[in-house]
DNA sequence: CTTGACCCTAAAGTATACTACAGGGGTTAC
DNA sequence: GTAACCCCTGTAGTATACTTTAGGGTCAAG
């Protein structure tokens, strides 16, 4: 049985950390020592790598909190978690849109201005204050 | 001269927002009326474009209030302006390519759940599980 | 002269994922 | 027995860009 800094080492994560995940109903309410330590299982390190992954490809704890039901519910199929995955996947290439559409822009603003001169000449100022501003998407 | 509402409709944005900017130095101070209402010339409104603006192209309102002191300055050069956007560039494509990366994953993944059968067999959560996480490149 | 639309301030709330702090007890080695 | 380190709870703070709430004046129309 492992304390929670055994745990927060173990998992690269901070105590701090591994309380608000109990907290937030992440991981489950561990057992207590008779001086009111968390005691864990060694399996609990497995899980929080879980939760790391998870966040790596774009999850939020809300998000990872919905694929651990998933995971845990018998009832549940493999499509429900493809489903979720999928979601995510739309919403990343969505960000990934805008972010090249002000990317797009900045790189035409950046290319258009001499870097020479005073800023009452500047094209990328001028572009900002112009009628038209760049086609934005969202917001 | 022109109410907060009319500044807020014609600007695009809520009243309670351009207090804000007000309150966040992004605005000058407005001379007010007898009855305490503040007071606007019509220059405003493209002054709250241009924050809009560099809003859309992934500027925080410190970034716009950094932008709008070099606009300001007679001493600052066009120069100065470019850098901002260049660094504002970099940021954006490091951005891009954290979620770029994340799509890659997350389509693998998906590409190989065969949305059929129980999560136990499910090569998403098993991904998610395994020693083996995806190379993260932030966080 | 009242109703509805507008204006004011100051403070608190929202979302996300933690981090930090205050205040206090337990454990281990010397 | 005391220093150094671990654990506990609960609350508040962080960043960003607003939005909401509370409580209260102002103005134009009918």
């Amino acid at each position: 049985m492992l304390n929670i800094g055994d745990v927060a080492r173990q998992g690269g994560v901070s105590v701090e950390t591994l309380r608000y995940y109990e907290q937030q109903g992440l991981i489950e309410t561990p057992d207590r020592d008779a001086n009111g330590y968390r005691k864990y299982a060694p399996e609990v390190v497995r899980h929080i790598q879980f939760i790391k992954r998870a966040q790596d490809v774009g999850f939020t704890l809300r998000g990872i909190g919905d694929l651990l039901s998933l995971k845990a519910d018998p009832g549940a199929s493999c499509r429900d978690v493809r489903d979720r995955a999928l979601g995510k996947l739309s919403e990343i290439e969505e960000k990934i849109d805008v972010l090249s559409r002000m990317r797009d822009v900045l790189s035409t603003w950046t290319n258009a201005c001499p870097s020479t001169g005073p800023v009452s000449a500047c094209p990328i100022l001028d572009a900002l204050e112009a009628r038209k501003g760049p086609a934005n998407a969202d917001r």
